[in-house]
DNA sequence: GATATTAGTTAGCAAGGCTAACTAACTCAA
DNA sequence: TTGAGTTAGTTAGCCTTGCTAACTAATATC
């Protein structure tokens, strides 16, 4: 690679850093208004996909366990996620998210998604194409398809 | 607009908000080398555009002020960061980063750029021209031009 | 059946948010 | 010019959410 390929490199991926970023602080402003913290809401994008462990829960987050054992009993006390003990197995807890916790979820995403559709309603087709031409890169280069969503925690980047 | 369309810009959205949240946690991994907090990171990046007082610093970072006091005074007391009184008045307090605080900016935001590069790394012409032509779409969309950067602080999306 | 492993919990610490209440410094009008 | 109000920052104290260490209970293994 030549220096000038290689700077261009980093120009973009410098860019596409802040862009994302940004694009996220952007989005995530109206997460307090699902009445659900952060932490929880991502708790909960992580069991649409199905009832799951808490070791699962744990991995899928990156906390440790008992992070997420905390999370998960008060993501029971507000009414979001119940515990179910595994028929099979006595040590291990399943834990499912509950009507209320789906309905956060839903209304949490869609204000995000709908931030972020605000912020490309000005685009034309071009940069449409552009768009998923390089949502698309993203998605494979992550070796990810379909994502599952996760709220800001704390995070401000 | 046609719901088909509607649909559309939804789903697009919806994935270009889940490539940003996870393209940012493959690029934060690297953040805890700096020796250097999140916050502390963050708030060093505002800090590269020139001295700024607290409450200057606290309104960029999106924090109060007393989570800005306390902030400042950590990293005055890891030397990433120094407090000079405002000699025009006598209340304000003017934050001015250390070239230790520079290095560790530097190098922290140099290991994300690397993380983004490395994913980009198999992009052909194509790719390329698609991101930049996204990334410049996003710039545009949130009235961005040289945006500074930012850490993650916990925030997990 | 004794021992090792595994899932989850409890206890206690740190970082980083917040509000309330305070001090010091500045502004302005009577 | 001085007394009231405003502004910048700090201190104190709380909450959430990370962590590790140490524990219990259940399962697996030899």
């Amino acid at each position: 690679m030549t220096p000038a390929a290689r700077r261009t490199d980093w120009e973009l991926a410098d860019r596409l850093h802040s862009a994302a970023i940004h694009l996220l602080r952007r989005a995530r402003r109206t997460d307090p208004r699902t009445g659900v913290s952060a932490a929880q809401l991502s708790a909960l994008s992580v069991l649409m996909g199905g009832p799951k462990t808490l070791g699962d829960l744990a991995a899928a987050e990156q906390v440790r366990a008992p992070t997420m054992s905390r999370l998960v009993s008060e993501m029971k006390r507000a009414g979001v996620a119940r515990k179910l003990p595994d028929p099979a197995d006595g040590r291990v807890v399943r834990v499912h998210a509950t009507a209320k916790g789906r309905r956060a979820l839903a209304r949490g995403r869609a204000m995000r998604v709908e931030a972020i559709r605000h912020l490309l309603a000005r685009c034309d087709p071009e940069d449409q194409r552009a768009l998923e031409h390089a949502v698309g890169f993203i998605e494979r280069a992550l070796g990810q398809r379909a994502a599952p969503w996760r709220s800001a925690t704390s995070d401000r980047s």
